[in-house]
DNA sequence: AAGTGGTCTAGACCACAAC
DNA sequence: TTGTGGTCTAGACCACTTT
């Protein structure tokens, strides 16, 4: 319960009161927790003092919000070794956000001569170079740039390329990954990152390089590149 | 300026506007920004929008406020986006697990020769070697194996070392991250390995090692090694 | 005493999703 | 149409720091 007269800010006293619900698993996870107009009916409080509370628990990951339908108590998902990793579809998952991959590019492109390092490649090698930008619902989150070792186009399995990268590798092709290699650099958005990604406020973004090895090949599978902008 | 017409929220706006302020250092460092009254006459909005941009930019480190005095620059840029990307300890709290960090050795170790290598040093070097075993209850977690730069230990700060060490690389120190390098590999548990994670069923574990530099360093500042059982 | 940020209320209108 | 969260205003009083 709240006391007005405990001196403890309204707005702390019902965080608390919401988290110990959390932890104690009274709400199951993804289930909605009463509306903000319930909440201020059932403490008679002000609904900026519940929405305070709310932002707090929003911002630590133990609640999300749909614009239109109501607060939920985030969940904790079991996770496949791998996967939290190497995911950023499952990092979003986990936030309440389902990413929509939108596929930009797809071709096939040769890799050779300066490439090659870049690439951490040490011969020529066609690979399949797929560009996606990933939204949450029209707002764009992240550019990606993923580049596969050739063989998996010819497969004669369908792939859901609009899906989880890291799905695909790990269940669909039932790859034996033996390294991941990766390296992340703050830095400034190029031109075009800033229109893709409407960076607003500040052009700062994430890139991050990860290289996928699989079996004992020397080589990499697997190359992918994405940019993120920093304030997300 | 604020468009009170534009459609985008004017917290955006303000929040932007101070921002790109704070970027292009039109503010200095720990100087103090307009009062929020100031902001409210200025830009002609109310006190709880203002207070909205600010808790935001607050939030994210870019300012910090002094109650009684004023709102305030704060001294270094926030790499903040990188919390997730390089703390466990931030990963795990997410899916509702709160590790305890139980430290197991700490010592002064020179690293040399053949060890440089791994340690990806061009020189030798004293570090402060720490390893921790990291719970959730009473199950053993993960084997935490890290090394400072030296100048760690230099600084008259008390540093609560069996908390996050991402918090302590970002909140306390405040260092400039400028690049993050980590290579996974899973593999079998060695006979120690098994012993301290008494994995059941399994013996699979996954490696992680990873190089933190900062600034324009060659040589990077923090290196950690940690193994997990695969089927956390 | 004056000025700052901290907390809180009451009320309004908008945007989004479901029925 | 209804109910949800999102944005915004005007105003009040409190707690803290400096003058």
């Amino acid at each position: 319960m709240i006391d007005k007269k405990s001196g403890i800010p309204l707005y702390i006293q019902l965080k608390d009161e919401i988290l110990n619900k959390i932890d104690n698993d009274i709400w199951d996870i993804d289930s909605q927790i009463p509306t903000e107009m319930e909440l201020m009916n059932k403490y008679k409080i002000g609904r900026a003092t519940v929405r305070q509370a709310l932002s707090i628990l929003v911002n630590e990951g133990y609640l999300y919000k749909k614009h239109g339908i109501g607060t939920f108590v985030a969940g904790k998902k079991p996770s496949l070794g791998f996967e939290p990793l190497i995911s950023l579809t499952f990092s979003l998952k986990q936030r309440g956000i389902t990413p929509i991959n939108f596929i930009d590019k797809k071709e096939i492109i040769a890799i050779e001569g300066h490439l090659l390092k870049e690439f951490r490649l040490t011969k020529k090698q066609d690979v399949l170079y797929l560009r996606r930008i990933i939204y949450d619902g029209n707002l764009p989150l992240a550019i990606e740039d993923s580049y596969f070792n050739k063989s998996i186009i010819e497969g004669e399995k369908e792939l859901d390329l609009e899906g989880s990268i890291a799905e695909i590798l790990l269940h669909d092709l039932k790859l034996n990954i033996t390294k991941v290699e990766q390296i992340i650099v703050p830095r400034k958005a190029d031109e075009e990152e800033r229109k893709i990604l409407k960076t607003a406020g500040t052009d700062k973004v994430l890139e991050l390089k990860r290289w996928l090895y699989i079996d004992e090949n020397e080589d990499p599978y697997f190359y992918l590149k994405f940019v993120i902008p920093s304030n997300i």
